[in-house]
DNA sequence: CGCATATGTTTAAGAAAATTAAATATATAA
DNA sequence: TTATATATTTAATTTTCTTAAACATATGCG
């Protein structure tokens, strides 16, 4: 699994997204979605993916709840309030952001020099 | 100056953005670039932008050149045959990213049942 | 029965990248 | 002379990601 370098800094902010949508997700539904959504774009390696997972449940932004399902655990996350706030913030901010990007991204505009009166 | 944390992974490809399309920089001006364009948003700190560029020399994507401006050095930086190549493949690719990144911030929609038939 | 594949989590070592902060240097305006 | 703006460099630390392996089970195929 390799994931587009230019997830790094927006992980964080889709998990909570996903989550803030689907109420629990265990790590590894969490990689199929994200690979579903980005029609295979975005592979999530999950030496990236549990490690912030692990980091957002310390920070007390998920929580997480083991099930045995078919004889294999699974370990569910949900938010607890302060993700789901969190994940308001952020989610918004990095629409924001996407927006922004793609301006930088646009060609420059061609300053014409009748708007200089010429 | 802090930048957004989002911008991370990003960096690459939007000094490669600015250099493709303004010719010369230095430093100092892609960071006031970056942050007009994105309304001061995005403020790009000098111990990310500055190693980036170095490394981008060092790749072989971008040439420097120093001149001397009111008694002050200015290290203008210019892409490289292979830099206005990659430039081109690493704006698309984050063009397509920011799209992909729209479709997973976006709500989820209802499946509402009439898809199914019933 | 054995093997491959899919499902699932954990974690360690190393590399890459960003943050923070300071050092260096000059011009100009107040 | 002090603050602000311009401009680059770089070191220490932290964060984050990549790569890879280990552990564990179910199912389908030949």
């Amino acid at each position: 699994m390799s994931s587009s370098e230019f997830i790094k800094g927006t992980l964080k902010t889709i998990i909570l997204k996903l989550l803030a949508e689907n109420k629990q997700m265990y790590g590894y539904e969490i990689s199929q979605k994200v690979e579903e959504l980005s029609a295979s774009e975005i592979k999530l390696t999950y030496g990236a993916l549990y490690p912030v997972l692990y980091k957002l449940e310390n920070e007390g932004l998920l929580v997480a709840e083991t099930e045995v399902v078919d004889g294999r655990a699974r370990k569910y996350y949900s938010l607890t309030p302060q993700g789901v706030e969190l994940a308001k913030v952020k989610v918004s901010e990095l629409q924001k952001f996407t927006e922004t990007l793609k301006n930088i991204l646009l060609p420059a505009p061609n300053i014409s020099l009748e708007i200089w009166g010429a």
